[in-house]
DNA sequence: AAAACTTATGTTATATGATAACATACTATT
DNA sequence: AATAGTATGTTATCATATAACATAAGTTTT
């Protein structure tokens, strides 16, 4: 069997994630010879700020705010786009919402579990659901290009919250 | 091992479709004491024209053509709301857009193969894929509410067109 | 059948999310 | 410094979705 966990709906040193997700980043866009302008490195700041999908338009406020300058939606949509490109964030389309990826090193699958309370997005992996989609797709003779898996409920830390 | 088909993106008698979906649709909302007046059945008609998923403001603009009156966004979308209430239609958040559900009578799971060429939606369902997210929610001990899995990538048909 | 109530639809305005098209600025090489 | 390529600024617009209130149609009670 499997084993998974993840820290992003517990209490965590969040600090550590964003360092570890900007170098990463680094790495990853010099190795792939992309560059990781001032502000783009904002934005996936941004976007890393919590474990929660954020909007387009809450980074473009929060990206105005930062700078004095006026900010326009091009702006932060050519910014996140660059960053989907590189894996360095995934889309969750069922909030319209942006996140960082926690291990944008591997191949990831993209799969989620939000949690309706607190907002947070956990993305996670295991064999078994790689392999039954895989299977799926074999089964159809589809040929696959990109997956979304979106699972939507509360989390642990919720439930334990809201039975009190 | 589990043994699945579709007819969604091949040639087969779509009045069938049609015709079988709104005779399930009005069994359903008799036993749910739903009401399936004539405006939510010529909106589930037109989701069920094919089975490629359609926006609501195409929709919207087939809905115009067909009556004289004038049709607002609301209209539309309280006629959408109501379908997925009562499980005849599914959203698919990749592409923002409606689909009628191919089997609204059995407990459904939401799974969906999208075709990029041809643009057909195949809702399929599998014991492992349930299997592996039921798994996968109970490792992370996360209370599931609704699932969205969504794979992007081109249906047989259209591979064999292409590759021609 | 009239009154009261509930549900459904019409109508106007606006919120929210995303992109097209073109102008300017930056970066790296020559 | 000139050039070419990439990145960002700017304006306008498209696309998707909902809020708020008005009217109409069904349902229940009297």
């Amino acid at each position: 069997m499997h084993s998974a966990v993840s820290i992003a709906s517990q209490k965590h040193d969040h600090h550590h994630c964003i360092d570890s997700a900007l170098a990463a980043a680094h790495s990853i866009c010099n190795t792939n010879g992309a560059r990781l302008t001032p502000l783009r490195e904002q934005v996936l700041t941004i976007v890393w700020q919590s474990h929660k999908p954020l909007g387009a338009y809450a980074v473009m406020e929060i990206l105005a705010q930062q700078s004095t300058r006026r900010v326009a939606p091009p702006t932060v949509y050519r910014a996140l786009d660059f960053l989907l490109e590189q894996g360095l964030i995934h889309r969750i389309n069922l909030l319209n919402a942006f996140v960082g990826c926690t291990h944008p090193q591997q191949q990831h699958a993209n799969n989620f579990l939000i949690c309706e309370d607190c907002g947070v997005a956990i993305e996670f992996s295991t064999d078994q659901l790689t392999g039954a989609i895989d299977h799926a797709v074999a089964e159809f003779q589809f040929s696959l290009s990109a997956q979304s898996v979106e699972l939507m409920g509360h989390c642990q830390e919720c439930q334990q919250a809201g039975g009190e």
